[in-house]
DNA sequence: CTAGTTGCAAAGAGTTTGCATGGCG
DNA sequence: CGCCATGCAAACTCTTTGCAACTAG
Protein backbone atom coordinates (compact mmCIF):
# COMPACT_ATOMS: atom_id res chain seq x y z
CA UNK A 1 0.00 0.00 0.00
CA UNK A 2 2.79 2.25 0.90
CA UNK A 3 3.99 2.40 -2.22
CA UNK A 4 5.08 6.09 -1.99
CA UNK A 5 8.20 6.28 -4.56
CA UNK A 6 11.16 7.60 -4.73
CA UNK A 7 12.35 10.72 -2.26
CA UNK A 8 12.69 13.94 -4.62
CA UNK A 9 13.72 17.56 -3.76
CA UNK A 10 10.26 18.28 -5.33
CA UNK A 11 8.21 16.59 -3.06
CA UNK A 12 10.34 17.66 -0.02
CA UNK A 13 9.78 21.19 -0.77
CA UNK A 14 5.88 20.61 -1.61
CA UNK A 15 5.92 18.42 2.01
CA UNK A 16 7.75 20.84 3.77
CA UNK A 17 5.04 24.19 2.54
CA UNK A 18 2.28 21.74 3.46
CA UNK A 19 3.19 20.89 7.23
CA UNK A 20 4.51 24.69 7.35
CA UNK A 21 0.97 25.68 6.90
CA UNK A 22 -0.96 22.89 8.89
CA UNK A 23 -4.60 23.59 8.61
CA UNK A 24 -4.75 25.83 6.72
CA UNK A 25 -6.44 25.30 2.93
CA UNK A 26 -3.71 25.54 0.19
CA UNK A 27 -4.06 26.10 -3.28
CA UNK A 28 -1.80 24.17 -6.05
CA UNK A 29 -1.15 27.81 -7.33
CA UNK A 30 0.13 29.01 -4.08
CA UNK A 31 2.35 26.36 -3.37
CA UNK A 32 3.64 26.87 -7.11
CA UNK A 33 4.30 30.31 -6.32
CA UNK A 34 5.85 29.88 -3.15
CA UNK A 35 8.47 27.33 -4.19
CA UNK A 36 9.01 29.57 -7.41
CA UNK A 37 9.64 32.96 -4.55
CA UNK A 38 11.71 30.62 -2.50
CA UNK A 39 13.96 29.81 -5.40
CA UNK A 40 13.34 26.37 -5.97
CA UNK A 41 10.90 26.82 -8.32
CA UNK A 42 8.76 23.43 -8.94
CA UNK A 43 6.50 22.72 -12.06
CA UNK A 44 2.59 23.30 -11.33
CA UNK A 45 2.24 19.85 -13.50
CA UNK A 46 4.28 17.80 -10.43
CA UNK A 47 2.38 20.01 -7.66
CA UNK A 48 -0.05 18.63 -8.48
CA UNK A 49 0.80 15.29 -9.24
CA UNK A 50 2.62 15.12 -5.94
CA UNK A 51 -0.60 16.71 -4.29
CA UNK A 52 -2.94 13.83 -6.02
CA UNK A 53 -0.57 11.39 -5.29
CA UNK A 54 -0.52 12.67 -1.39
CA UNK A 55 -4.55 12.84 -1.10
CA UNK A 56 -4.91 9.40 -2.41
CA UNK A 57 -2.39 8.15 0.49
CA UNK A 58 -4.59 10.13 2.96
CA UNK A 59 -1.67 12.77 3.72
CA UNK A 60 -3.89 15.85 2.80
CA UNK A 61 -7.29 15.93 2.46
CA UNK A 62 -8.75 17.93 -0.87
CA UNK A 63 -11.79 19.82 -0.94
CA UNK A 64 -13.39 22.40 -4.20
CA UNK A 65 -13.79 25.44 -2.81
CA UNK A 66 -16.40 27.56 -4.92
CA UNK A 67 -14.07 30.72 -5.43
CA UNK A 68 -11.17 29.28 -5.44
CA UNK A 69 -10.72 26.24 -6.83
CA UNK A 70 -8.81 22.82 -5.56
CA UNK A 71 -7.89 23.69 -2.14
CA UNK A 72 -5.69 20.63 0.08
CA UNK A 73 -5.36 20.74 3.68
CA UNK A 74 -2.71 18.88 5.52
CA UNK A 75 -3.31 16.99 8.54
CA UNK A 76 -0.96 15.53 10.28
CA UNK A 77 -3.06 12.14 11.59
CA UNK A 78 -5.88 11.31 9.95
CA UNK A 79 -7.66 11.71 13.64
CA UNK A 80 -6.70 15.05 14.42
CA UNK A 81 -8.78 16.52 11.66
CA UNK A 82 -11.54 16.43 14.37
CA UNK A 83 -12.05 20.05 13.41
CA UNK A 84 -14.17 21.48 10.43
CA UNK A 85 -14.20 24.15 8.68
CA UNK A 86 -16.66 27.58 8.19
CA UNK A 87 -16.27 29.60 5.10
CA UNK A 88 -17.51 33.10 5.08
CA UNK A 89 -18.95 33.49 1.80
CA UNK A 90 -18.71 37.43 1.97
CA UNK A 91 -14.82 38.11 2.77
CA UNK A 92 -13.68 34.35 1.72
CA UNK A 93 -11.99 34.00 5.65
CA UNK A 94 -11.57 30.31 7.00
CA UNK A 95 -12.58 29.73 10.76
CA UNK A 96 -11.48 26.85 12.22
CA UNK A 97 -14.34 25.16 14.03
CA UNK A 98 -13.21 22.91 17.03
CA UNK A 99 -16.28 21.77 18.57
CA UNK A 100 -18.04 19.40 21.00
CA UNK A 101 -20.99 19.97 19.28
CA UNK A 102 -19.72 18.98 16.08
CA UNK A 103 -18.65 15.62 17.82
CA UNK A 104 -22.47 14.97 18.78
CA UNK A 105 -23.47 16.21 15.55
CA UNK A 106 -21.15 12.80 14.11
CA UNK A 107 -22.59 10.32 16.19
CA UNK A 108 -25.90 11.65 15.60
CA UNK A 109 -25.78 11.70 11.88
CA UNK A 110 -23.85 8.17 12.06
CA UNK A 111 -26.68 6.78 14.45
CA UNK A 112 -30.24 8.07 12.95
CA UNK A 113 -28.95 8.97 9.26
CA UNK A 114 -26.51 6.23 8.49
CA UNK A 115 -24.00 8.48 7.40
CA UNK A 116 -20.34 9.01 8.57
CA UNK A 117 -19.14 12.34 8.03
CA UNK A 118 -15.68 13.59 6.74
CA UNK A 119 -14.55 16.70 8.78
CA UNK A 120 -11.46 16.60 6.82
CA UNK A 121 -13.51 17.36 3.58
CA UNK A 122 -16.51 19.06 4.74
CA UNK A 123 -16.66 22.80 4.68
CA UNK A 124 -19.74 24.82 6.39
CA UNK A 125 -20.44 27.73 4.37
CA UNK A 126 -22.07 31.29 5.29
CA UNK A 127 -21.55 34.28 6.63
CA UNK A 128 -19.01 35.63 9.20
CA UNK A 129 -19.79 38.14 11.82
CA UNK A 130 -18.33 41.27 10.42
CA UNK A 131 -19.81 40.59 6.79
CA UNK A 132 -23.34 39.43 8.50
CA UNK A 133 -23.09 43.47 9.83
CA UNK A 134 -21.53 44.51 6.88
CA UNK A 135 -24.52 43.27 5.04
CA UNK A 136 -27.22 44.67 7.26
CA UNK A 137 -25.55 48.51 6.90
CA UNK A 138 -25.85 48.15 2.87
CA UNK A 139 -28.75 46.28 2.79
CA UNK A 140 -31.16 49.19 3.13
CA UNK B 1 -35.22 42.94 -5.27
CA UNK B 2 -34.95 44.44 -8.64
CA UNK B 3 -37.43 42.13 -10.93
CA UNK B 4 -34.69 41.64 -13.05
CA UNK B 5 -35.31 41.53 -16.52
CA UNK B 6 -37.92 40.50 -19.39
CA UNK B 7 -39.55 37.05 -19.76
CA UNK B 8 -38.48 35.02 -22.30
CA UNK B 9 -39.07 31.78 -23.71
CA UNK B 10 -35.01 30.32 -22.69
CA UNK B 11 -35.87 31.57 -19.27
CA UNK B 12 -39.04 30.23 -18.93
CA UNK B 13 -37.83 27.00 -19.83
CA UNK B 14 -34.59 26.72 -17.61
CA UNK B 15 -37.12 27.94 -14.69
CA UNK B 16 -39.49 24.95 -15.52
CA UNK B 17 -36.64 22.36 -15.93
CA UNK B 18 -35.60 23.67 -12.30
CA UNK B 19 -39.13 22.96 -10.86
CA UNK B 20 -39.56 19.75 -12.14
CA UNK B 21 -36.20 18.89 -10.47
CA UNK B 22 -37.04 20.45 -7.50
CA UNK B 23 -34.49 19.36 -4.60
CA UNK B 24 -32.15 17.64 -6.89
CA UNK B 25 -28.35 18.87 -7.76
CA UNK B 26 -28.26 19.75 -11.61
CA UNK B 27 -25.52 21.27 -14.06
CA UNK B 28 -25.82 23.61 -16.15
CA UNK B 29 -24.79 21.42 -18.62
CA UNK B 30 -27.51 18.98 -17.81
CA UNK B 31 -30.00 21.75 -18.57
CA UNK B 32 -28.68 23.01 -22.13
CA UNK B 33 -28.57 19.06 -22.51
CA UNK B 34 -31.97 18.61 -21.74
CA UNK B 35 -33.20 21.54 -23.70
CA UNK B 36 -31.25 20.47 -26.88
CA UNK B 37 -32.49 17.11 -27.02
CA UNK B 38 -35.94 18.81 -26.00
CA UNK B 39 -36.06 20.83 -29.29
CA UNK B 40 -35.24 23.87 -27.68
CA UNK B 41 -31.73 24.51 -27.28
CA UNK B 42 -30.55 27.12 -25.15
CA UNK B 43 -27.11 28.48 -25.39
CA UNK B 44 -24.89 27.45 -22.54
CA UNK B 45 -23.60 31.30 -22.01
CA UNK B 46 -27.57 31.47 -21.43
CA UNK B 47 -27.56 28.95 -18.99
CA UNK B 48 -25.05 30.24 -17.09
CA UNK B 49 -26.32 33.67 -17.32
CA UNK B 50 -30.12 33.00 -16.15
CA UNK B 51 -28.58 30.52 -13.41
CA UNK B 52 -26.30 33.09 -12.15
CA UNK B 53 -29.27 35.48 -12.05
CA UNK B 54 -31.35 33.33 -10.36
CA UNK B 55 -28.50 32.54 -7.79
CA UNK B 56 -28.09 36.00 -6.92
CA UNK B 57 -31.85 36.45 -6.65
CA UNK B 58 -32.07 33.67 -4.23
CA UNK B 59 -34.12 31.18 -6.55
CA UNK B 60 -31.56 28.91 -6.70
CA UNK B 61 -28.42 27.57 -4.56
CA UNK B 62 -25.28 27.13 -6.25
CA UNK B 63 -22.81 25.00 -5.20
CA UNK B 64 -19.47 23.32 -5.88
CA UNK B 65 -19.21 19.18 -6.29
CA UNK B 66 -15.47 18.19 -6.25
CA UNK B 67 -16.36 15.92 -9.20
CA UNK B 68 -18.78 17.58 -11.05
CA UNK B 69 -18.20 21.46 -11.21
CA UNK B 70 -20.88 23.64 -10.82
CA UNK B 71 -24.31 22.35 -9.24
CA UNK B 72 -27.72 24.22 -8.66
CA UNK B 73 -30.74 23.75 -6.53
CA UNK B 74 -33.73 25.19 -6.88
CA UNK B 75 -35.85 25.69 -3.70
CA UNK B 76 -39.47 26.99 -3.85
CA UNK B 77 -38.94 28.96 -0.93
CA UNK B 78 -35.81 30.31 0.89
CA UNK B 79 -36.42 29.06 4.29
CA UNK B 80 -37.59 25.69 2.74
CA UNK B 81 -33.87 25.09 2.72
CA UNK B 82 -33.62 23.88 5.58
CA UNK B 83 -32.12 20.91 5.00
CA UNK B 84 -28.76 20.00 4.27
CA UNK B 85 -27.31 17.96 2.04
CA UNK B 86 -24.96 14.90 2.89
CA UNK B 87 -22.90 13.50 -0.28
CA UNK B 88 -20.94 10.11 -0.42
CA UNK B 89 -17.89 10.49 -1.61
CA UNK B 90 -17.75 6.95 -2.43
CA UNK B 91 -20.96 6.34 -4.77
CA UNK B 92 -21.23 9.93 -5.50
CA UNK B 93 -25.43 10.03 -3.73
CA UNK B 94 -26.86 12.88 -2.28
CA UNK B 95 -28.91 12.21 0.65
CA UNK B 96 -30.84 15.08 1.86
CA UNK B 97 -31.12 15.79 5.35
CA UNK B 98 -33.94 17.12 7.48
CA UNK B 99 -33.51 16.98 10.90
CA UNK B 100 -34.13 19.35 13.95
CA UNK B 101 -30.71 18.59 15.11
CA UNK B 102 -29.24 21.25 12.10
CA UNK B 103 -31.55 23.95 13.83
CA UNK B 104 -29.64 23.18 16.94
CA UNK B 105 -26.93 23.57 15.31
CA UNK B 106 -27.03 26.47 13.29
CA UNK B 107 -28.26 28.41 16.51
CA UNK B 108 -25.30 27.19 18.34
CA UNK B 109 -22.80 28.12 15.44
CA UNK B 110 -24.91 31.44 15.44
CA UNK B 111 -24.01 32.18 19.02
CA UNK B 112 -20.87 30.97 20.23
CA UNK B 113 -18.64 31.38 16.65
CA UNK B 114 -20.63 34.45 15.40
CA UNK B 115 -21.52 32.41 11.54
CA UNK B 116 -23.99 31.89 10.27
CA UNK B 117 -24.69 29.00 8.70
CA UNK B 118 -26.07 28.60 5.08
CA UNK B 119 -27.97 25.63 4.61
CA UNK B 120 -28.36 25.87 1.00
CA UNK B 121 -24.62 26.20 -0.01
CA UNK B 122 -23.22 23.44 2.90
CA UNK B 123 -23.11 19.92 1.68
CA UNK B 124 -21.52 16.98 4.20
CA UNK B 125 -19.14 15.16 2.49
CA UNK B 126 -18.44 11.39 4.13
CA UNK B 127 -19.74 8.11 3.06
CA UNK B 128 -23.03 6.68 3.08
CA UNK B 129 -23.94 3.39 5.05
CA UNK B 130 -23.69 1.40 1.83
CA UNK B 131 -20.25 2.60 0.93
CA UNK B 132 -19.03 2.47 4.57
CA UNK B 133 -19.86 -1.36 4.41
CA UNK B 134 -18.24 -2.11 1.16
CA UNK B 135 -14.97 -0.21 1.91
CA UNK B 136 -14.90 -2.60 4.98
CA UNK B 137 -15.13 -5.35 3.13
CA UNK B 138 -12.43 -4.59 0.71
CA UNK B 139 -10.09 -2.90 3.02
CA UNK B 140 -8.57 -5.69 5.16
C1' DC C 1 21.30 0.70 -14.83
C1' DT C 2 16.18 1.11 -14.58
C1' DA C 3 12.09 2.76 -13.27
C1' DG C 4 9.96 6.45 -11.19
C1' DT C 5 9.97 11.75 -11.67
C1' DT C 6 10.15 16.21 -13.60
C1' DG C 7 9.06 20.14 -16.59
C1' DC C 8 7.26 22.09 -20.49
C1' DA C 9 3.81 22.78 -23.33
C1' DA C 10 -0.26 21.27 -25.41
C1' DA C 11 -4.68 19.42 -24.44
C1' DG C 12 -9.03 19.51 -21.83
C1' DA C 13 -13.07 20.66 -19.09
C1' DG C 14 -15.92 24.12 -17.35
C1' DT C 15 -17.21 28.86 -17.10
C1' DT C 16 -17.16 33.72 -18.54
C1' DT C 17 -17.23 37.56 -21.74
C1' DG C 18 -17.53 40.58 -26.12
C1' DC C 19 -20.30 41.80 -29.64
C1' DA C 20 -23.84 41.90 -33.15
C1' DT C 21 -28.47 40.31 -33.69
C1' DG C 22 -33.02 39.45 -32.02
C1' DG C 23 -37.14 39.98 -29.06
C1' DC C 24 -39.93 41.75 -24.93
C1' DG C 25 -42.64 45.39 -23.28
C1' DC D 1 -38.54 51.91 -30.29
C1' DG D 2 -35.12 51.18 -26.56
C1' DC D 3 -33.03 48.16 -23.89
C1' DC D 4 -32.29 43.69 -22.27
C1' DA D 5 -31.41 38.97 -23.60
C1' DT D 6 -29.45 35.56 -26.68
C1' DG D 7 -25.89 32.98 -29.27
C1' DC D 8 -21.76 32.05 -30.88
C1' DA D 9 -17.17 31.83 -30.41
C1' DA D 10 -13.10 33.47 -28.40
C1' DA D 11 -10.95 34.09 -23.96
C1' DC D 12 -9.85 32.37 -19.48
C1' DT D 13 -8.78 29.62 -15.45
C1' DC D 14 -7.69 25.61 -13.44
C1' DT D 15 -6.15 20.90 -13.98
C1' DT D 16 -4.49 16.90 -16.56
C1' DT D 17 -1.61 14.50 -19.88
C1' DG D 18 2.14 13.24 -23.40
C1' DC D 19 6.76 12.93 -23.88
C1' DA D 20 11.76 13.42 -23.69
C1' DA D 21 15.25 14.35 -20.37
C1' DC D 22 16.64 13.51 -15.69
C1' DT D 23 17.77 11.32 -11.21
C1' DA D 24 17.18 8.51 -6.92
C1' DG D 25 18.24 4.08 -5.30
Amino acid sequence: MARTGYHTRQRELIADFLKTHEGEHVRAADIAAHLAVSGSPVGVATVYRTLDMMTKSGEVKKYIDPDAGACYVFASQPCDSRHYHLKCSGCGKLIHLDCSMMSDLEVHIAREHSFELDPGRTVFYGTCAECGAKRKDNDK
